[in-house]
DNA sequence: CGTTTTCAGGAAAACGTTTTCTTAATGATA
DNA sequence: TATCATTAAGAAAACGTTTTCCTGAAAACG
């Protein structure tokens, strides 16, 4: 392997020099700059991010930190958007490296998880989707041994940020059109988990918008689950004149429920999941882009490691409808 | 940061002693990793794996190579599911860290590549579905820097080695079930990408069927595209009595364009990714389990790293039939 | 009991950088 | 011309480990 000690030889400089000349330090004669730039060259020397980690003591290492089931057979794509986003600004901005991290986070394995990320100097955390009332991610952001970034959960502390959009704000809107559009005035909605952030602040969207029309809104909640949306919608949408869902997973369960009751009720969803095109029904629904969320919030990390404190980041939303598709008949 | 030489201090041992126990080395004695083992806790010490990289000359770092679009809006499981169980595979194996790389990659760039992966300090590459026809895989792969697993390729050398199933006999398995039971002799053949490893490879199983079974087989190219398998459908579909895909996401195409033209032929696909079934009609596929796929992948590379040479390896796969669901009427 | 073998444990170099401090040289100022 | 300020460049310590080599003591052997 050569090293940098091989380029200050080969440009006949001291390793010091070499170094600042790689760092882009300003105070290098263009004459030794150049000297050094060639011997780079012809070596095809490459700086050893290691070394350097080890002796900057800046690892520039994020985790991403995904709380699913290990066998999950995700049909769920928003994982993934994550991923995608989180990983193109990371290498955007430099920072080397975003490990992705799959856990079934359990209060149990904190402490073994806080001993990993420090073992692997990771010095960010990206964290989705978990509400700020799990104590797990509670005490692992309290450490205070990395800045996090939240997604879907409010900020807990000054290292911290947190970035969503405006729940509230994006179920109030997609359920006002929905409503008048199809002039429902008695809903079922099947609300996300009991104690959630973003369910809470959907909720919170629904009622006011309840309030102001002055709705009936019977309120069950489905734990985002597809199969308990279903069992609820069989439960108690007779008598209702329409569904919101505070997922579009959990539209889907409802919308098989109605056709196994072969009624028609038309069905509002939240998230705009592409994989709704291949459900087939026409549906409002919010959509969220979740790759630019993620992206966002490596920003933001990149932002409370240069010591930024934190902040609410809330990124825009969108009514859309999802279209009609012919493969269903 | 509590190091090794603290712990050492402690203990009243000598660093190197520490890092003995820390690596289990056997000639240490019990008396005195106990004491070490006491300093640890009492510490907290853990163990920095950037210093213990730089020294041992080991990182254990992976990288796990997708081929996406920056911008995929990512219908397609099949890249999550080889994230989960490489990354859960690799942490069983202490195998640090896997870096997820998502890139166009072309030509061009490959120097740029090796580079990255060089300063990052990766030793081993687990690459994704693409043919060894590719140059700049092959380029990368022939660098020889790197231990490589191919994923749906053939290996190249000895330290490559590949990872996939049989596809020319799951093809002609799958393929012989659903034309014998729906009695198709005229068949449409919805290949894969020319060139492509698993598309010819998927080619061989259909044409060994056709000489055994005496059918008509047409083939036309769809290149895994959703779109491109709807148009050839749309095109030849008429005068066949069945439609063979290389891909499920192709026979979802194929579907569509049948509703279209309002007739109805048996389809067959390929892959049996769960998103089929929210396509909702009942189809025989190819079940791959891309999980263990990667999986096996870590497995293979870690074996690679411990100088062992390169293999192939055939995972198993399974014939399924998608269920019916309820949600298409 | 003397000699050899075994082995626990320590000292120190090495890994490839960054960074602080120092030095020498240049140019500016009086 | 003598003094001071400025700046380019080098020397060397430091980062936290691993690993090789060495020492001394205990164990084994004749």
């Amino acid at each position: 392997m050569v090293s940098i000690r091989d380029v200050a030889k080969r440009a006949g400089v001291a390793i010091s020099t070499v170094s600042k000349v790689l760092n882009h330090y300003p105070n290098v004669s263009a004459k030794t700059r150049e000297k050094v730039n060639a011997a780079i060259e012809e070596l095809g020397f490459v700086p050893n991010s290691i070394a350097s980690a080890l002796s900057s003591k800046k690892t520039g290492r994020l985790a991403l930190v995904l709380d699913m089931d290990k066998h999950a057979q995700s049909v769920d794509e928003i994982p993934m958007q994550y991923i995608i986003g989180a990983i193109n600004k990371a290498k955007e901005l430099g920072l080397d490296i975003i490990t992705v991290f799959f856990t079934m986070i359990q209060e149990m394995s904190v402490d073994e998880m806080i001993r990993y990320f420090q073992s692997q100097s990771i010095e960010g955390l990206i964290i989705c989707g978990l509400s700020k009332h799990d104590k797990a991610i509670y005490k692992l952001v309290k450490s205070g041994k990395f800045k996090s970034v939240l997604i879907d959960a409010p900020g807990v502390d000054a290292n911290t940020s947190s970035v969503h959009i405006d729940n509230a704000k994006a179920q109030y809107e997609v359920a006002k059109k929905f409503v008048l559009e199809s002039g429902s005035r008695k809903i079922l909605y099947i609300a996300g988990k009991k104690n959630g952030y973003v369910s809470e602040e959907r909720l919170k969207g629904i009622r006011q918008l309840a309030d102001e029309l002055g709705l009936t809104v019977f309120i069950r909640t489905g734990n985002f689950s597809e199969l308990e949306a279903r069992k609820l919608t069989m439960q108690y949408a007779k008598n209702k004149d329409a569904i919101i869902c505070a997922s579009d997973l959990m539209a889907i369960g409802a919308m098989k429920a109605l056709i196994d009751m072969d009624i028609y009720r038309p069905v509002c969803g939240f998230d705009g999941v592409s994989l709704m095109g291949y459900a087939g029904k026409q549906m409002h629904t919010v959509k969220q882009d979740f790759s630019s969320i993620a992206a966002g919030a490596v920003e933001e990390l990149s932002r409370l490691m240069e010591g930024e404190s934190g902040r609410e980041i809330i990124m825009p939303h969108e009514l859309i409808r999802i279209k009609y598709l012919d493969v269903i008949s």
